[in-house]
Parts: structure tokens; C-alpha cells; sequence
DNA sequence: TTGTACGCGTTATCAT
DNA sequence: ATGATAACGCGTACAA
């Protein structure tokens, strides 16, 4: 019953008396087959069960419908979400993603990155804008098509497209100001780990620092950024700090959320006796008793929009090299309401 | 500058005057290579850059170094804490992994393992126990080495390590009849589509049903199942039921904190208007103002072992072939005092 | 220890 | 529209 030997495009000939390019062709539905054989063909690989060997396809055409998507870690949500987006698009174009997570560690990225040309992947991408060092100009010399998504940069290796995490924590710390808070604080990871938070602490440093606040008091914490860290390094800020802050900013809603239930727990009332913000918009905000003030990203439409034009400068088209997608500020109920609009 | 032939085993050994052959052998780590020829073939590859062609390889050996891991969805930190448990294990042995989603859908898990074939690779990674009906058939006649990670069974098609759920829902159920409760609810996404899901809600089912309950109210949600569903639900819940519960037990504990918001914020008390339990005892549940009683599976742990045995077995060695993690019920805060130890 | 001949399953090229 | 031939880059099997 069981059928031992491997069906390919030979036995297919031999069973209808073609030559194995015939029954190539017809298989790949290129020009060159009549109706009628191609039909035949289509048959007979169906009854047999024909499945085609990728890797001697591969090795043939030079030529994969491979993606690698390069993602620092798949908690939290945004990267799954960007994920989400891009699914749709790359399925109907027929590429196959391979996942990688990088727990942020370039070097990791980067000697992925080489597997994945050593698997002739058809295109790449990339998280953020910042890579090791080498990376960049390789991919650029090997002309291979390369998305960097979720950071923008007037400069990518190839295509880009993403928000501007500086104007995302210039928006927020404006904002913040405007709702009279001058004595902030910051809560994230280790400086180098994300460079998209990073960029956020740069945004909101400016807009203090223009809104005549004092110094952002910065507490890093290692491990997952969400619930707990957010949690434990809340404690953090509030009893070492020299002085205490009336705002803290969060790496993202998910980390703001365990700063909230920390100042919960510990009687400190939000907004009034601290104000509480986050990054994201993610999902849970829709549902907290009271909702935190963010900045909105649209990850779903990035990855989409990421997607569309991957593919499209797979198949040669010229886009846009810079795509950014807009953020915007959502005012939640965790600060105090702006003084006037901002 | 810029090097455009692409170097391979034959370049290196021209280079050198030796065979391709020697050059496969050193590049490979195997026997029949002097130390010195081996050295010098190293450096000169290194020099030259020499990157291995994977498909040729591949279809050369009829092997590959590829596990295909198979997960439904990539929200709600399950399947992500899963996957980080593995990836030590897979990264040591040398293995490249390739993540795909499913949604849900046996159709299309079925369709991605085909591809997964196509490739050659090495082995697979399933969740649950519950696939497209060929598939199993399919998979075992064609003897690749198959892990089935989450549930449980006694006939895995290879191995399997996992949890058993109608158990973790049968320990819920009856910690919750300790507790008094006799009017359960439970909130999911439509039955079939997460098989893990229904067999806790039958566990949930029997614990009651002996323990003198009435039959559980189900209200089942489509979309994502997390916080903002969770929430939703809750609203049908309590508005359509002809009874009102007295306890809710959601499918996951962020669908859990969904509908505990959801309650608060209607100005039921938790747990003394209602009850609330939740499934897996996910990160959130530390810093909750009020923690959720429910039922902790040990994730990476999984993870961890499935990947252990995968590559055992991948290596022909003779392993366990179900493995089950245990579950343990955690009382919380969101569920009256149980009236006696359980 | 090293080398030779051949095949893996498919596609590209150039014929007919 | 169809076919013959030669790769693609590497590994297996066997020989030297």
C-alpha cells in the first residue's frame, strides 16, 4: 500500500511518455505546454501524489520563495501584531516566512541573516534600523531586497517602513508638559538593548528639556519588558530617586500597566499623586479600569504596508524607499488633563 | 572590489589543489582529513568567504537541519514561552527552526507540513493533538520524527510532551465547588477552534456536574482571545444568562483579567458579587491588584523537554513517547476562601 | 589520507 | 509545443 519511491517530474513523464521539461513546465504553469498535456499532467501529479523538491528547485533556479523575517523577541504583542499584518500579503504571493527572534542581539541577527542566504531567500526583514556593523553593506552588495520595518531612517538598506520612535517620545513628553508635569521619570531596559526606546527616551529628553522640566530620572531593568519589570522597576524609581517624580514613562503599555498596579498597591493615586504613561496603544489599554496615556502606533498597517511593498520590489517594481506611518498621542486617565490642547 | 563569483567547495580546492571532496569533509567536521590540509582549508574558505549552498546540500544528503514548528497563534505569550523554551535546545543541536502560524486551522497546518516536507526537513514541531485527519496517517508512514507539544495523548503520532487540560479544567472545577460555587460560567471562542480549550471546559463540566452544579452557561466570542474579548463576553454573560453565575472561568487568564475589568467597572465585587478563574497563570497575574485563581502550566519547562526529546529522537535514540507535565491549581484572589483544603 | 565518478530533482538553454 | 543536454553545488560510495 504504501508507495516507496519518491514521484518527481521523471516518473510523471515516464507515465504519460513526456520529456521531464514538459512536465516541468506545466507544473510551474509557465507558457509552453498545450492545454491538453497540461491537463494530463496536472492529473497524473495529483493521482501520484507529486509534491516538488524545494531545495533542487532552489539550487536550479537560484531563486527561493523564501522570506526571513528577523523580530527581536514575540512577547508583547507588536511584533506579533506586525506579524498579523504582513501574513495576508505575503501567503497570496505565494512566499514562505521563516521567523527568527533575535532576543535583541545583533550579532545573532546577523548570523541568521547569512543562513538565510545560504537558504538563496528571496528577501529579508529586518527589524529596526540598527544592525551590526557589517551587515548593512553586505546586504547592500548582495542587492538582495531587504525591508527594515517598525524604525524609519532617510537612509535604509533598501526599503523601509516604520514610525519615528524620537517624534513618538517627543509627542508624549510635550504632551506631558503641557499637563504641567516637570519632574519626570523613565522606565525601560538597559541602553543599546532597544534602540527604538532609545530613540523614545531621546524624544521625551527634548520635549522636557525644552518644557524647562528636570533631568529624566532613568531606571533600566533587565528581563522581559512587560507586567513585572514595569512593576519592579517602578519600586525602583520611587525609592532611589533623589527626588520624586510626578510623571513615569514606560517602555510600553504593558510595563506602564505593572507601574500602575505597583502605584496602586502601594496607595499612591494615579493621576493625582503620579501621572502614568506608556507606548503603543496595545491591546489591553481597551480594557483598564483606567486607561493609560499613550502614543498610538499602527502595527497592524505597517506590517501590511511593509509587506505590499517587499513584494513589490521582489518583482522589480520602484517604490518608496521610506515609508513612515504617522503616530499619534492618545490621553488616557492615568495624567492629568492637559492645561490646554497641545 | 566587490567579488561576484560565488565561492563554493570547488573554488576553495582549486585554490588549493586539492579535490572537492577533501574540501567537503573539512568543511563538514568529519574523519579523512589530515590536520593540516583541514587548517588550511578552513583558512582559505574563511578568507574567501565561503558560504555552504543549503539546497544543494540538502538535496545532495537528503537531509536538512530544518525543524518546522507549528503554532496556532503567536498572541497571549503561550505559544511564545513555549517556543523560548525550546530554542536553546534546537540552537545547540544545530538546527534551524521555521515558525508558522496557523490560526487555528488544521487545513492550513496541514498544507504548511507539506511544504515543510518539501524542504526535507528534519523534523516537526505540532501543538495540540488534534490535526487535519490525513495528516497523522501521512506523517507516520513517511516515519519523520513528529513532536506534539500542549496536550496530551496516549497514541501521539511520534511523541508528545504536554498538558492534560481536561485535568487542569477538572482541577479547577472542583477547587471551585470547594469554594462554594454552584453556578459556573465559562467564557471561550467557538467550540473546534481551540480543541485545548474545549476539553478544560469539559473538565470544568464534570468537576461540576458531580459536585452538584448547575450546567455551566458558555458564551463564546470570536476574534482574539485576550483582554478586550475577555471583557465583551463577560457583558453577554451577565446580561443573557437566565440565571446569573456566580463564577466566570475564562479560557486564559488575559481573557480572565478582560472580564474582572469588565465586572469592576459595572460595580460587581470580585470575588464576593462574582467569582473570576482564569487558565495558565500567564505573567500578568503577578502584578495584579487581585491575583487570579487559576491553573499554572509550566510552559518553557515544556518547551524545554519537547525540544530535548525531539532532537533524541532526531538522533535515533529511544525516548519517552508522552510525556505530561503536571498542573497545579493556584488560588487567587478573584475566588471566595475554598471551605476545606482540596 | 585523498581522489574519482556519479547522482540528488529540478530548471535553463538551445534545439527541433 | 516539445525535447535533449547541461548545469546548480554538494554528498555518497567506492577506489587508490
Amino acid at each position: 500500500m504504501s508507495r516507496k519511491a519518491p514521484v518527481g517530474i521523471k516518473e510523471i513523464g515516464a507515465e504519460l511518455g513526456l520529456s521531464m521539461m514538459s512536465v516541468s513546465r506545466a507544473l510551474r504553469g509557465v507558457e509552453g505546454v498545450s492545454v491538453d498535456t497540461r491537463e494530463a499532467i496536472l492529473n497524473v501529479a495529483k493521482r501520484m501524489g507529486y509534491r516538488p523538491n524545494r531545495n533542487a528547485r532552489s539550487l536550479a533556479s537560484a531563486h527561493s520563495t523564501l522570506i526571513g523575517i528577523s523580530l527581536p523577541t514575540l512577547f508583547s504583542d507588536v511584533f506579533p501584531e506586525i506579524l498579523a499584518g504582513m501574513r495576508a500579503t505575503f501567503d497570496h504571493a505565494g512566499f514562505d516566512t521563516v521567523i527568527d527572534t533575535t532576543d535583541y542581539s545583533p550579532a545573532r541577527e546577523a548570523d541568521w541573516v547569512e543562513r538565510m542566504l545560504d537558504w538563496n531567500a528571496a528577501g529579508l526583514v529586518l527589524s529596526g534600523v540598527d544592525h551590526a556593523p557589517e551587515l548593512r553593506q553586505r546586504l547592500r552588495d548582495l542587492q538582495i531586497p531587504t525591508l527594515e520595518i517598525w524604525d524609519t531612517t532617510d537612509d535604509p538598506i533598501d526599503i523601509s517602513v516604520g514610525v519615528d520612535h524620537y517624534e513618538a517620545g517627543f509627542q508624549l513628553g510635550q504632551h506631558l508638559i503641557a499637563c504641567g508635569y516637570n519632574r519626570p521619570a523613565f522606565v525601560g531596559v538597559p541602553e543599546g538593548r532597544d534602540r527604538r526606546a532609545d530613540k523614545r527616551l531621546e524624544g521625551l529628553g527634548t520635549a522636557f528639556r525644552t518644557g524647562g522640566a528636570s533631568n529624566i530620572i532613568v531606571q533600566r531593568i533587565e528581563g522581559r519588558a512587560a507586567f513585572e519589570a514595569g512593576s519592579a522597576a517602578t519600586g525602583g524609581v520611587l525609592c532611589a530617586a533623589p527626588v520624586r517624580p510626578d510623571v513615569i514613562c514606560y517602555l510600553n503599555d504593558h510595563m506602564a500597566f505593572g507601574g500602575l498596579s505597583y502605584c496602586t498597591k502601594i496607595g499612591l493615586a494615579v493621576p493625582d499623586d503620579i501621572g502614568i504613561a506608556g507606548f503603543n496603544d496595545l491591546e489591553i489599554n481597551k480594557i483598564l479600569p483606567l486607561s493609560i496615556t499613550t502614543v498610538v502606533t499602527q502595527r497592524h498597517l505597517m506590517g501590511a504596508t511593509g509587506a505590499k511593498n517587499l513584494v513589490a520590489r521582489i518583482n522589480g517594481a520602484v517604490i518608496d524607499r521610506c515609508v513612515r506611518i504617522p503616530t499619534r498621542l492618545k490621553e488616557g486617565q492615568t495624567t492629568l488633563r492637559a492645561a490646554r490642547k497641545t
